[in-house]
DNA sequence: ACCCAGGGTCATA
DNA sequence: TATGACCATGGG
């Protein structure tokens, strides 16, 4: 593959949308939860839950560690498995209380060690766990979500069908980029993802069409393979 | 009435 | 290692 296309990709994207500022999120904290509840659901229904709680005074590690997962489920209710999703927040406050609920204390420590504890934490995969080192924790971890995977697989630099690590390797390796770029180029995929689907063709400002033969990008998965049985 | 959304775990072959 | 079932709400 070619390394500038990763570079290019990132360039073209910046420049339509411009810089998103992620996460959306006040605290560290805050983050590490949306990053939790987010999985497999919108975040519009995160939105919600997250809402509730901040209205509870909730959104506080050493208060929301006072709370059962029976006491939390109900308040997630609206990002669906919330039973299963409490219990995961729940396993998260666990493993923040033996540093003191302190980000402050998780930033020291060494990144790879760091992600390895994160993924012991049942409930915690690599998704969730490079979202909050990149995005709660400063560290430079690229995240590789579903949006990611059929984008470039679209364009051709991967099939689609490679691990996880595989293609996180693939942009630590190839995007040539700062910490602050990995929080950007994660957060315009999703972003420019979003305008695809909303306009169920090409992004409004057909910023990827250098890559794109049949000047469409990006559909949902059973478009997407509906184009490409037709095409090829 | 369907389909999917900023995943992860566990059981099975 | 690699599939499949399961978790469950809300908007299109």
């Amino acid at each position: 593959m070619k390394p500038i296309a990763l570079n290019k990709i990132y360039n073209d994207l910046l420049n339509c949308y411009g810089k998103q500022y992620w996460w959306p999120g006040d605290t560290g904290f805050e983050i590490a939860i949306g990053a939790i509840l987010t999985q497999s659901v919108s975040w519009r229904n995160v939105e919600t839950a997250i809402s509730t709680l901040k209205s509870k005074g909730l959104l506080e590690p050493e208060l929301l560690n006072l709370k059962s997962a029976e006491e939390i489920a109900p308040l997630i209710r609206s990002t669906g498995y919330y039973n299963q999703k409490a219990k995961k927040v729940k396993n998260f406050l666990n493993w923040l209380h033996g540093y003191n609920f302190s980000f402050d204390c998780l930033k020291k420590i060494e990144s790879s060690g760091l992600r390895d504890e994160l993924l012991s934490i049942n409930g915690i995969g690599p998704e969730t766990a490079d979202s909050i080192l990149l995005y709660a924790l400063s560290k430079q971890f690229f995240v590789i979500d579903a949006y990611t995977r059929r984008l470039f697989a679209r364009i051709g630099i991967i099939s689609g069908t490679e691990r996880y690590s595989e293609i996180q390797d693939l942009f630590h390796k190839n995007f040539n980029g700062t910490i602050q770029d990995y929080n950007e180029y994660h957060a315009l995929i999703v972003i420019h993802a979003k305008d695809v689907c909303k306009k169920r063709s090409i992004c409004s400002k057909c910023c990827l069409k250098d890559f794109c033969k049949a000047n469409i990008i990006y559909l949902d998965d059973s478009a997407r393979s509906e184009k490409i049985s037709k095409k090829d």
